[in-house]
DNA sequence: GCCAGATTAAATGTCAGACAATAAAATGTA
DNA sequence: TACATTTTATTGTCTGACATTTAATCTGGC
């Protein structure tokens, strides 16, 4: 492991990258220790505060956690689904949120890689999830509940839905794709009819997957793929019409 | 913003969270600058290394960038597809390595993900995306291919087609579940019939994609899997049957 | 010999102050 | 005005120190 240091690049992001690299390649195994953070910056020959600039990087990806004390360090960390679908959610929110996504891009990535666990959903899908795809119909139903609250039953359904499918690998790489969205449904206003609509929909899933027809779940899937999108453009539609009628006023 | 110093977290930790929790609020817009590190060591009340470990946590997930000089300083990033792309791709490749994720749920999901993308590739293929796929095709067919470049080339294949889908956000989280599985991939070893079924099967599926023939582009990826995990399997058997002759000897 | 408590040592966490490197802005000059 | 120079604000890095935490070790009494 060596760095440049005549190089551009700050040293700690350098140093950083060789211990990233080493932990790839597999060099340093899980639960290794590393040397100490003396250790460490007499070896890259930097000083103790720019070798802890490279350990808090790699403490940030998850890729180390540190312990204090005697026979503490930091060690190679064994990457957690939780930890990796976490960032994955946080960095998904932000991609859409800072890229100008729209609504139907999103959208239509949700909904095909939700079909695409649909089918396994609906062979292996236990009886703990249909109860909770129940429960959350069940919540939705409810009069009262805010919008925002609605919005988060629907992605506990959709999780539950993915999750169905019961292969972890699946469930990480969708957790992104469903959550993300949930700042844009956020946009949305629903009505009771619309409310109304989507349980409809929702319920007819969840029967289709305790019948353990994926056929039916499909279909079902893009009809409401369909209405979602119905619902945003007639949300930007409202807006807009409400623009125009204030611009008229004041001209 | 505000932090605890009592709290048994680390001050650079808490730092970061409550910058990034900013950012993901909104609060701090794409392009701001935040405050200088002296400024926010006021603030917060510790000393400028701890700011620099939180703003470096931040740095490691391309949430902010900094410049050096004056009117430098750290800004909130705009984040990426290719950031993002690159950060999933390494945290989906340690997510499979570390874990015992078995082969078989990995091209599950793999295989499920690509699937779903397939319909929309077969509809919106670009020239570009099919002579990118013809490439790879031919080059796989070259003797003397090293079996490590033939997975490169059978990943830049499949890119080709996931891109082809023509939705940013599908790609994005698609790289992911493809690219991580080229180490698991490069496990085995290609003969050359083998190789010629594999070249066979993409030629169907770039002719399908061609034709826009979207149910056969799906039939072939299914027959794919199955001869991959094929593959694998037969690996995994002679690598066991090794074993046991090596016991056997030893006995 | 064994256990409880005190001590020690090693490591990370934090601080203070300094200097170097960089790049933009302000200033001076032809 | 155009260009060179100086100033200044900011990040990058270093040194050295102290605080805090925790496991290992030592010590004394039983």
């Amino acid at each position: 492991m060596k760095i440049d240091p005549d190089s551009a690049v700050d040293l700690s992001a350098q140093i950083a990258k060789a211990i990233r690299d080493a932990i790839i390649a597999g060099d340093l195994i899980v639960d290794q220790r590393l040397p100490s953070e003396s250790e460490l910056a007499d070896h890259f020959d930097v000083s103790r505060p720019t070798v802890r600039e490279a350990l808090k990087r790699l403490a940030a990806q998850s890729l180390i956690r540190t312990q204090r004390g005697a026979s503490g360090g930091a060690f190679v960390n064994r990457l957690r689904f939780e930890d990796a679908y976490a960032q994955q959610v946080t960095t998904s929110t932000l991609l859409l949120s800072m890229n100008a996504v729209s609504f139907d891009v999103a959208c239509e990535a949700r909904y095909a890689l939700e079909r695409a666990c649909a089918p396994l959903s609906a062979q292996r899908r236990t009886p703990d999830q249909l109860a909770t795809m129940r429960a959350e119909i069940h919540r939705q139903g409810q009069p009262g509940l805010t919008d925002e609250a609605f919005c988060a039953s629907d992605v506990t359904f959709h999780r539950a839905l993915v999750d169905g499918a019961g292969n972890k690998v699946l469930s990480y790489q969708l957790a992104g794709a469903v959550e993300a969205m949930q700042p844009l449904m956020n946009m949305i206003t629903f009505t009771a009819r619309s409310r109304e609509e989507i349980v409809a929909l929702h319920t007819d899933i969840a029967d289709a997957v305790e019948a353990q027809d994926a056929p039916t779940v499909d279909a079902t899937l893009i009809k409401l793929e369909a209405y979602t999108r119905l619902l945003a453009h007639s949300v930007v539609k409202s807006r807009e019409n409400r623009a125009a009628e204030k611009e008229h006023k004041t001209a």
